[in-house]
DNA sequence: TCTGGGGTCCTAGGACCC
DNA sequence: TCTGGGGTCCTAGGACCC
């Protein structure tokens, strides 16, 4: 841990929810979830008002909309989570260009050396308390200035541990500052699980030898942790627990896997079906793999059955590949090995052992499992409709109207889909339906990337 | 109608090599 | 005269994060 406090975390307040907000004013201080709405869709993420209820991520959607029947239900919006995400992005990197984004809506920053001139701030002074507060009251505003109202709870500590968890203390729209010195009293009253990587499996087990707060976590010899958890958790955790950490911030940070799943609503069981489903995710993952100018050796299927267990199965080739042909034949190849007879509830394809180049395939010949009937050769109208391109109207949805502008699609069934005519800049909207195909309307759904 | 999708990191065993 | 000891690569599974 560092002798000052210049280590700041920031996280959006339930993000997807928030963006959904902002650009569907009717839905402003209203609940809000966001995630999978077929039958074995879960809560990416849901809004305050929503949370009241007893809805929060992870949870089954099916459950989330027993508790808060009334709740707008929508599906991710992932272009424009990525564009408000870069916005916030942008701004931190005009401080300092020692950010490292964890996901969409969550960024460390370090802040010694960091310029506070692009939030209105002639200086920034990590050993004074106050000068913290003010530049992270600044930074705060100016998150709502760039996203267009989006709020953030902010957490400023001696390290990563401190500020993520301080982040955590005063959710939503947060700041909290630890100053440096008070940070094992911060910890030792707190239960093991705030600290990350303490998850379910790992509380468990410390349960069982009577650990349940840090300050119980502190008894316990590294050795005890190391018997307990392993090597790398036992000997982190037993640093954890004395705030003891000096992991630097990571600003470039590099992929390690590609990968690309989907969970069906029904369980599969025909093969050739199972074969044509990898061959579509093979695609989608090539195409990832070449916008991102990566090739990757190994190739990973995964399968999850009726039951919800779940297998992975890899194979590394020669060279590294970006080939959607070479991707799912390998993908292909590795689900013969299976018994697949109860049925499928998810297929994955991924690709690792990444490399930012693209080798000219010496033996393309070999690489390529020799012709397993190709899939995609197969007459796409004998497959069920499990491959067929999905339905363009899901709620949430931008749509546009030739007479009545940009909206959202607040539902459709029995061939009719309604609207709501908003966006961010406009009051709530009026509601009009039309029939399916009416043609002055279309969707403006991105595919996603 | 139980349980998403995108990732990261760690462990453990076997093959293989020196 | 049983059975060494690392190191690396590969595979499979599991915990965890948002």
């Amino acid at each position: 841990m560092r002798s000052a406090a210049s280590i700041l975390h920031i996280d959006l307040d339930a993000f997807y929810a928030a963006v959904e907000q902002r650009d569907k004013p009717s839905l402003r201080g209203k609940p809000v979830v966001v995630g999978g709405i077929g039958g074995r869709g879960v809560v990416a993420t849901a809004s305050y008002e929503a949370r009241v209820f007893g809805v929060h991520s992870a949870m089954p959607s099916h459950e989330a909309r027993r508790r808060c029947p009334y709740a707008a239900f929508l599906t991710p919006r992932f272009a424009a989570y990525q564009e408000t995400s870069a916005q916030v992005m942008a701004l931190l990197r005009s401080i300092t260009p020692l950010v490292e984004p964890l996901s969409l809506d969550e960024a460390f920053v370090d802040l010694s050396g960091a310029d506070p001139g692009p939030v209105g701030l002639d200086a920034l002074d990590p050993s004074d308390p106050d000068s913290l507060r003010a530049f992270a009251a600044a930074l705060k505003a100016a998150v709502v200035e760039v996203t267009g109202g989006l709020t953030g709870s902010v957490g400023i500590a001696s390290s990563k541990l401190l500020a993520k968890i301080a982040s955590d203390l005063d959710k939503p729209d947060g700041l909290v500052v630890v100053d440096p010195g008070t940070e094992t009293d911060l910890l030792r009253p707190m239960s093991v699980g705030v600290i990350p990587g303490v998850g379910p499996a790992t509380s468990e087990r410390l349960r069982r030898i009577g650990v349940h707060t840090v300050d119980e976590l502190l008894g316990v010899t590294e050795d005890e942790l190391v018997r307990v958890l392993g090597q790398a958790h036992g000997r982190a955790l037993h640093q954890m627990a004395r705030a003891r950490d000096d992991r630097a911030v990571e600003p470039e940070r590099e992929a390690k896997s590609v990968s690309i799943e989907d969970t069906y609503d029904v369980d599969h069981v025909d093969r050739r079906l199972l074969e044509a489903l990898i061959e579509k995710q093979a695609v989608k993952v090539t195409e990832r793999l070449r916008r991102a100018r990566l090739s990757g050796r190994t190739v990973t299927l995964k399968v999850r059955m009726h039951d919800f267990s779940t297998l992975t199965r890899s194979s590394t080739l020669r060279s590294p590949t970006d080939e959607a042909r070479v991707i799912g034949s390998t993908a292909r190849s590795l689900l013969a090995d299976l018994d697949t007879s109860g049925g499928v509830r998810l297929l994955g394809v991924g690709v690792s052992g990444l490399a930012d180049w693209v080798q000219e395939d010496l033996f393309a010949d070999e690489a390529a499992p020799e012709d397993a009937p190709d899939a995609t050769g197969e007459p796409e109208a004998e497959l069920p409709e499990a491959v067929a391109p999905g339905p363009t109207y899901s709620p949430g949805v931008d749509v546009e109207h030739e007479q009545h502008g940009r909206g959202w699609v607040w539902g459709s069934g029995r061939g009719v889909v309604t609207v709501r005519f908003e966006s961010a800049g406009t009051g709530p909207g009026r509601v009009r339906s039309f029939p399916l195909d009416d043609p002055e309307l279309r969707s403006l759904h991105r595919p996603r990337r």
